[in-house]
DNA sequence: CATGAATGAGTGTTCATTCAT
DNA sequence: TATGAATGAACACTCATTCAT
């Protein structure tokens, strides 16, 4: 009877030690090898749950969705609207190491998946889903009588989501600080949001 | 005598024999054996004009500034002040074959520079350029009256920034067409910018 | 299960070929490639067992030193001590053929361990066998009476070094033939050491 | 008319800045750009007195003799015998700034002159003087009955050469200093030569 | 005579990948 | 399944040398 192995473990178990040489070599310094050495498996092991490099890569990026979507989850359960919709935001802007290593690995797929198709078809879900939840956003504020008078709920969807990947971009490249992005990302909700605590 | 040679011009060529390796395989490709290929030369060649790979990045990079502040001067000559802001930031998104090579070239160095400090500090200059520039249209826009009232400038130059940037990653990633670029584009110039023809 | 290979075994080997590269074409004709060809490897198999050039080095380096203790060893039991003195010494000069390609290797080290600190470093215990050597000889010698009166054992030491390494140079060069290294070691043997069989 | 050019003046400058550059990066760092950015030169106008590498070190090997004869006439000049060969012994030794470059570039050339039969040849003149000079000191001394009883002046030559050199390695190889090397060759020449000063 | 542009093989080293065990 | 030995091309960079001008 052959040894049974969870290969879906173990490939979360190699995503994790790509981000480890990512964080520590950074981008660059990820070979087989050196994560083989990180996982402390052998080079010829990785082959059997991830045959290239590209793959390896690629579920780093798997991890990557998974890792913001369950923390944009965690940190605006509770809240209210537009307190939740500015957390979730947040998340993916590179306001503290952890999420700076996530948006460095968001960055290299999306530079990525310009010159390679596969990739691109990989990374899709990333874009797409953050694309859907600045959809939401702008519909559901929209809704609720939220989104200031005159404005289109698609444009704003699309504006909104490059805004956010415009900070995080910046940041990424060292040119903003934290209280910048906030800065610019509050402007932006005051700017398209209305008062809620409208009267009586 | 010796065979005289424009080394400036050998540059440029370069350069342009960089762009299209980056085209074609991406910052990755970039090699000194596939730009001498590329450009018809002997590898030893190249270091006459670019001594180290580096050089030869950076080479790349200030045509791409070269290239964009040219076309911007050419395209907002005579125009009115809001069409002058709107054509300028126009030349940096993708809305053309031109410029989405140009997109791409941008995003190459952009990633690159996440991880790669001596490339940071050459590429700084295309950074700086592109805030100058916002910071010039909010400044200018404030002093003649035309910036929404209760708007920062300078957070309003970071803000279009973002979203200048942020649409062009989209666009590269083949995301959003050009009307959704320019629809996105004008609904934030809208909102910022005051209509002028508005008197008594 | 993986071939089994002994790594110091490979090292060995590789030490050789290390060997029949300096022979043929000198200290600076090391290449990884020339060594690799040389024992019949590819250049990246070098890699598991040696890693650098460097490491290629020293591993030649070892072998000199093994060689030339295992032999003085084998060649000195049983003899007296005048005669172990004697025979010690012609292990290290270059009078067959075994010991013109030692001493050439010697050679090729010392040279190189002028310009480059890392080698020295690793070649120091070549260096510092044989003077230690020379010091346990004439301080032996001084102990048991057989040293010339009013020799010093430590300037002595350094004299007999040089004397050897001065012949195995002249005779490496091809300018001094094997009767003549001998004559010459023996004048120096019989000056600075007593006639042991003087009694009453 | 053609230029006229002293061949010879411009191999010396040559030479010379070889020297200059061993002495800034070493026996290593001499390659022909160098040699020509050194010499204020192009790298073409090398080929024109010195074809190849080879000779541009072969013109240095004979300015390495040219220099330690001129500066032994030199320091020797007016001594008394047994001072004028110690005086002369001293200048190949390396014990000073000079005198180490010297060596380095003697030892470089014994080196290579073990395995490239062209520079051997070159080199000859170089092993020749010297020796030349040890045969003369001993057949000199015995003439003056200066030579200890019972020494033969050619073994002894051999002898004194031997140590000079050996004692020159060991030096060059940070190993023995100045002091020690001083030791070791006066004690060389208390022993072969006989105190002058002993009349009846 | 002299230039310096140009060549292309060469350097040490790294790497993703393959494969016999 | 798993190992790690082995491959060989690729990397940036250096070099002695050639040659048209």
């Amino acid at each position: 009877m052959p040894k049974v192995v969870d290969h879906e473990e173990r490939r979360r178990e190699l995503a994790e030690a790509v981000w480890r040489v990512i964080l520590r070599d950074g981008l660059e310094g990820v070979s087989v090898r050196a994560v083989a050495v990180e996982a402390g498996w052998s080079t010829g092991a990785l082959r059997h749950y991830l045959g290239t490099k590209e793959e390896l890569l690629a579920s780093a990026a798997r991890l990557l969705e998974e890792r913001v979507v369950a923390r944009m989850q965690r940190r605006t359960g509770g809240l209210a609207p537009r307190e939740a919709v500015r957390a979730a935001l947040c998340e993916v802007l590179p306001l503290d190491e952890e999420r700076r290593v996530e948006g460095a690995i968001w960055f290299a797929f999306t530079d990525r998946s310009l010159v390679e198709p596969r990739i691109s078809e990989e990374y899709q879900v990333v874009f797409s889903g953050m694309r859907e939840l600045c959809n939401l956003i702008t519909r559901d504020m929209a809704e609720m009588g939220q989104l200031a008078p005159g404005l289109d709920p698609a444009v704003e969807a699309a504006r909104l989501h490059a805004v956010v990947d415009g900070l995080a971009v910046h940041g990424l490249l060292g040119r903003m600080d934290e209280a910048g992005m906030l800065a610019v990302l509050d402007a932006h909700l005051a700017e398209i949001l209305q008062n809620s605590e409208a009267p009586g």
